[in-house]
DNA sequence: CTATAACTTACCATTTTAGTCTGTTATTAT
DNA sequence: ATAATAACAGACTAAAATGGTAAGTTATAG
């Protein structure tokens, strides 16, 4: 599990389609001006999206991107190991015999600690992230109103 | 917070003197053979252990690097931090105005996954890690012992 | 005085990142 | 039909990060 840009990206640009699929596909140049990324990168990194079935595109003007059905169960790590195909397998793969006889024994250190950050991961859905926003939004708009009420 | 492969070898390395420190300075050499890692590289990885005051390197024959005293504090996000020094900001630094006039609604979603990621790392100590894989030894023994008696 | 090992600096090949540019294909609207 | 739109595909590129070498300097224990 890899943790970089490139993968805040991927989570940036699937969250902007999640909170604009509700009037229609979304574009990759609305992503793009909205987020403030570049049109061309997104592109590739929404065809990694696409390959792992996250999203799916419709060609054509009104076209763009929206979440597959399955949206509500896709996860941070899932959009994360989407554009991250470089499975790095903690170079000695699994818990096989690494360092020849000697064991490593910081493997299993690092082995568990990767695995906690994946269920962290793994524990937070785009739906709950959206979720989360318009709830926030939600607040805000309370707080303004109460400002005009008074 | 940035997990990568250079963070991993980083937390390696400390685990490493973590582990050995109780027979004296743990020598670049040493830990590289252990751990199958170029020395010169760790060299350098130890070089930005020791610009943050994780750890303290002695000069000459039988001379390496130990903890420093507060290595009860140190967590996994320090090492990580120690190493990856390029700071990357979430491009709009903080809470400012990003994205000029029209926010950028992702902005405080990833940046509350990001806090509750690093959280986590801060909430793991380097000192943890080694007692969890003591105790993991310990019940390895115990298990050689209780198949050697039976 | 010598061996050791930290420290420093410069250099390097490879890979990844982040992006451009040029096209092709499918689809909607005119 | 055709023009506009937008996904999709691929080649290419500059810049950065990764992982490592190599050659020195400095401090220290024996």
């Amino acid at each position: 599990m890899r943790l970089t840009t490139k993968g805040r990206y991927a989570v940036t640009a699937i969250l902007d389609v999640a909170l604009y699929e509700c009037d229609g596909p979304v574009s990759v140049s609305d992503v793009a001006k909205r987020q403030g990324l570049s049109p061309s990168y997104l592109e590739k990194l929404f065809s990694h999206l696409k390959k792992k079935g996250l999203v799916a595109g419709r060609k054509g003007p009104g076209g763009g991107y929206k979440l597959t059905e399955s949206s509500q169960q896709i996860t941070i790590a899932d959009v994360i190991d989407a554009v991250n195909e470089t499975v790095d397998a903690t170079k000695c793969g699994g818990s096989k015999n690494c360092r020849g006889q000697g064991r490593c024994i910081t493997h299993d250190l690092w082995a568990g600690l990767s695995k906690e950050i994946r269920n962290f991961l793994e524990g937070v859905s785009i739906y709950q992230l959206v979720a989360e926003q318009k709830n926030e939004d939600k607040f805000k708009n309370e707080k303004i109103l109460k400002s005009i009420a008074r």
